[in-house]
DNA sequence: AGGTTTGGTCTGGTGAACAGACCGACCCGT
DNA sequence: ACGGGTCGGTCTGTTCACCAGACCAAACCT
């Protein structure tokens, strides 16, 4: 299909001043440092694959969607599959390498910003034990990859309830990375 | 001192669409999700403190700079300090805690972007190991905190050379957090 | 007294985000 | 075959944030 690579290709690319720095840091961030994309990439690792869940789970505009929807692929970080005739957005490996940043961004935010009550928890699929906060199962005393985590709602998640399909189906615990709805009927429940 | 916070008071507050979810992802990243933001943060980090060190070693402008700094220190993530009559920035403990993300975001650029050499080394300065992928120092076993690490340069460091005062100061081993330069004098040399 | 450094503020121009309208392809029931 | 719904977008006008660069005040140096 080839489509076109949107993002204003006339001016400067992305990261003005970004560029110059020799850290590391700086173009992770040409990549996933814009607005929104963090989010997207947390719902791709809840399961969400779909343009419109993730249109309405995030209440974001269709074309910044798009934009970002193609920036993490011209990157590598999503890949675009068509699955029953729709596209679906999967996480590549190097994808599902951000996890850790995720996790821990994530983690930053339910201790020093409104509220030290966890929104989410997560456990380790295998032996059922809840995560720590760097990420560790104390169990089996490693660091589980993302596909082996279950996600489930937290003391914190009464406020502000949703009623989209994805957060309907985060309601119940979830293991993470596998497709958050089948196709486009409704969650079951 | 009371200073206004300038971020446009009009408007939505930044995040539109970002303070609807639940997730404290969502409010950490009201909070440090901003473009340059974490650039700033690494930098404090580094031991960089004053205004002129920040703008000059990001190459960022002035009206953008004191914007996140206000940001930051009305969110608690720095505080300003009056030292020899100028302002100081330095990092709260909220502010520290941000560590983790800010080292695995720029893990992952160093893998997954433009070439596996890495720009800057961490060791544990109690004991000298290099710490791993993870922030682990394997002699110890623990994840040393910040204020514990040293950076210098690593094979990366070559291209994209700058010369301001901050990146001078970096070609050496540093103690991470311990101030950069002292008062206004170049860097012992 | 004049110049420099520091830490800003202000302004005009431009690029990016927003809401919301529009649209083609496909599916489904009738 | 036709109408309606869903899906995955594109387009447009307006608002908002970022940028370069000018300006500025206080402190310090000579």
């Amino acid at each position: 299909m080839n489509r076109p690579t949107r993002r204003y290709d006339g001016g400067v690319a992305l990261g003005t001043g970004y560029d110059q720095q020799a850290c590391h840091l700086a173009r992770a961030l040409e990549v996933v440092g814009e607005r929104w994309t963090l989010l997207i990439l947390r719902d791709c690792f809840y399961g969400v694959r779909r343009f419109t869940d993730l249109r309405e789970h995030l209440d974001i505009s269709r074309a910044v969607l798009t934009d970002r929807l193609d920036t993490l692929i011209e990157h590598g970080v999503l890949i675009r599959e068509d699955s029953d005739g729709h596209p679906e957005y999967l996480l590549t490996e190097a994808g599902r390498a951000l996890w850790p940043t995720i996790f821990s961004l994530s983690k930053w935010g339910e201790r020093h910003t409104s509220g030290p009550h966890p929104a989410r928890l997560f456990s380790h699929a295998t032996c059922g034990t809840d995560i720590d906060d760097v990420g560790r199962c104390h169990t089996c005393g490693e660091v589980p990859d993302p596909e082996d985590l279950v996600v489930r709602p937290g003391p914190g998640t009464n406020a502000m309830r949703r009623s989209d399909r994805v957060a309907r189906a985060l309601e119940r615990p979830h293991r993470m990375l596998t497709p958050i709805t089948t196709a486009a009927g409704p969650i079951t429940g």
